[in-house]
DNA sequence: TCTGGGGTCCTGCCCCCA
DNA sequence: TCTGTGGGGGCAGGACCC
């Protein structure tokens, strides 16, 4: 099988071009930005001033992306805005706009499934290709049709995207990240050893922060070094299951398919507080929120035409500790009150002195569901007899 | 001043049952 | 009836990804 990966960069302000950017937090929001539209004339007329800089940011939230520029002050997703505003405070700050990048991803799939129809959804701005059946596919090892759907995503969206061509979806992901935001990278099995093994474990995708801790500590560094690694010695140091995969993934090994299809597994709606709250001094405020969570929950499956039989609370606590409750039902549903009196039976199973962060509701086991049945009636997974009843009659806690 | 939100998958443990 | 064993589901936690 041969695999492209492509991924597509979001920045739609000209003017930001080469300039540290970065895009998070909840100060800001697209309502901000459409303010800024409204009063310069259009997006491209913003001067640079009127954006506002990640200094002096005050609050919680953590960076989604950041420009390449940024990320030469050390500035990464996942970090904490106060963070990232000591490292750069000159960056300018634009908030999410989940809508606005709903529609550049929607019709940058459609691009490429106009081109090449065996594609696998992997979030709002990668995919991959299966482009065997392409006609074209093969014209100079891929890089052909790499460069038309670069050249059709540019032209239909603007957008720039870089490709990787491989003959696996795991060497096809390293590949796209060679030539970041607009190459194309080919990697075939003979340029394993040149240009896979010297690169660090963690940039295969799989190998996180605490497995390439466990690596470091045995001295293994790069993918190299893993190739190198015999498969018992990674069984023993990592299990079965992830030793073997491992030792495939050091050997440029994966059978993974690309999927073009598939089921939501569970949904669920999270959130964090602007300050932490104490289960019984912010009672009103909690439960208001817990019940608003799923309620959204509830509209998310009923939307999206979905039911679910396990319904799970996550909590954070203020010292970063996560605990997660879960209960099965003997019935599917989307309905928020029951979800609501399910979720408030598991928080009852949990110590809440400590004060929180975080609450979350999510509803699993989920089935296809249409008009109060489910859609497919023929493949229900049956409720078992052990799945412990929801009790109506006691309260929840908020 | 730490660390979002929405997911998937895996593992270990416990319990029930054949 | 007791004990062992293995499978499967539920549950909790954790790692990882975008």
């Amino acid at each position: 099988m041969d695999a492209f990966f492509a991924s597509v960069e979001l920045l739609r302000y000209p003017q930001l071009q080469g300039l540290p950017v970065v895009i998070g937090g909840s100060r800001h929001t697209p309502e901000d930005e459409a303010a800024l539209i409204a009063r310069w004339g259009g997006l491209e007329q913003i001067p640079l001033e009127a954006f506002p800089r990640l200094a002096g940011y005050v609050g919680r939230g953590v960076i989604t992306t950041a420009t390449y520029p940024a990320r030469q002050f050390g500035v990464g997703s996942a970090m904490g805005m106060m963070k990232a505003a000591r490292l750069c405070p000159q960056a300018i700050l634009l908030p999410i706009d989940f809508v606005r990048y709903r529609t550049y991803s929607r019709r940058f799939k459609e691009v490429i499934l106009s081109l090449a129809p065996v594609m696998e959804d992997r979030g709002v701005d990668e995919v991959y290709i299966d482009f065997t059946a392409v006609p074209g596919g093969q014209e100079e090892g891929g890089r052909a049709l790499a460069a038309r759907i670069q050249q059709a995503i540019h032209a239909k969206t603007g957008l720039t995207c870089s490709v990787g061509v491989a003959p696996n979806k795991l060497l096809a992901k390293m590949a796209s990240e060679f030539q970041k935001p607009r190459g194309i990278s080919i990697v075939q099995p003979q340029d394993l050893e040149q240009l896979i093994w010297p690169l660090a474990c963690r940039k295969i995708n799989g190998i996180g922060p605490k497995a390439d801790a466990r690596l470091q500590a045995l001295g293994i560094t790069t993918i190299g070094d893993l190739a190198a690694c015999s498969l018992p010695f990674l069984v023993q140091h990592f299990g079965k299951s992830y030793g073997a995969w491992l030792h495939a993934a050091a050997h440029g090994q994966d059978e993974r398919p690309v999927v073009t299809e598939s089921e939501p597994v569970s949904m669920s709606r999270e959130t964090t507080f602007e300050r932490d709250l104490h289960a019984v001094q912010d009672k009103a405020e909690l439960g208001a929120i817990f019940t608003r969570l799923c309620e959204r929950v509830a509209e998310d499956l009923v939307r999206k035409g979905y039911a679910g039989r396990t319904i799970g609370i996550k909590l954070r606590y203020a010292d970063f500790r996560s605990v997660t409750r879960d209960m099965s039902l003997d019935h599917f549903t989307q309905d928020a009150a029951a979800i609501r009196r399910a979720a408030g039976l598991c928080l009852k199973r949990v110590p809440l002195q400590q004060r929180i962060r975080l609450l979350g509701v999510r509803v699993g086991a989920l089935v296809a569901w249409e008009n109060g049945a489910p859609r497919d009636a023929g493949e229900v997974p049956v409720a078992s007899h052990r799945s412990r009843p929801s009790d109506p009659f006691t309260a929840p806690l908020f």
